[in-house]
DNA sequence: ATTTGATCATGT
DNA sequence: ACATGATCAAAT
């Protein structure tokens, strides 16, 4: 089930173009959500358990032997993406030393296997569909302003100004909440040591590199 | 409580 | 119309 080499998974990747949700999970073996608006993770989970995946939670790529994460991604009927895409936790008490290289930003983007979903909103869940996979490592370019984005934020965190931080900022990557709810509290830590409860933090990709990527793949 | 999978829904 | 801030579920 888990694929040996990224043209393996590239192969099985595709052969899933086209299918519906419905399609896919019938041959998983799956029950579509009868609330698919409290189900938010399930297509990318169904994309897991279809392609293999086996990082499960851990802050990894989810294809860690072949070092590509695997992301779904809803995109409108013009082919433009529909939401922003989480990439992974963002650290409260973060090692002041790690480098963008060493960040679990960069480990997961650094080599990423699209899956666009085509999303109508007034078509049924169950009858979205698979678009043609993207197999994508960021260029030169779009590699630099992530990394100046990812080093803005970084900094403001260790510095203990988390709360400073909003989502305007970041040209292509930028923080959010990403808790249970606005009540769920966490502890960050700044550079003396301090610590206070904030709210758990995400890193997230803007839709202006999505649809970059989308459109020049 | 934390991290994964994300999308929802309100404010601008 | 769109992005920001809020929220839902599962695994550990």
């Amino acid at each position: 089930m888990i694929p040996t080499t990224p043209d393996e998974l590239w192969q099985r990747a595709c052969a899933l173009k086209d299918l519906s949700l419905a399609q896919l999970a019938q041959a998983l073996d799956q029950r579509l959500p009868e609330q698919p608006q409290q189900a938010k993770g399930w297509i990318g989970q169904l994309l897991e358990l279809a392609l293999g995946a086996s990082a499960g939670n851990l802050a990894k790529p989810d294809f860690m032997h072949l070092n590509i994460e695997l992301k779904t991604l809803p995109i409108s009927l013009r082919g433009d993406p529909m939401e922003t895409t989480y990439v992974c936790h963002a650290p409260l008490r973060p090692n002041p030393q790690e480098t963008w290289e060493q960040s679990v930003v960069y480990q997961k983007l650094q080599h990423v296997l699209w899956i666009p979903i085509i999303t109508d909103h007034k078509q049924a869940f169950a009858e979205r569909t698979i678009a043609q996979p993207i197999l994508w490592q960021p260029n030169a370019s779009q590699l630099n302003i992530l990394k100046q984005d990812w080093q803005e934020l970084m900094d403001m965190i260790v510095m203990g100004d988390i709360e400073s931080i909003d989502a305007k900022m970041g040209e292509y990557l930028h923080i959010r909440p990403k808790g249970a709810n606005a009540k769920s509290l966490t502890i960050g830590h700044n550079t003396l040591g301090m610590s206070f409860k904030t709210l758990p933090r995400g890193f997230y990709l803007r839709t202006d590199l999505t649809k970059q990527i989308l459109h020049t793949c």
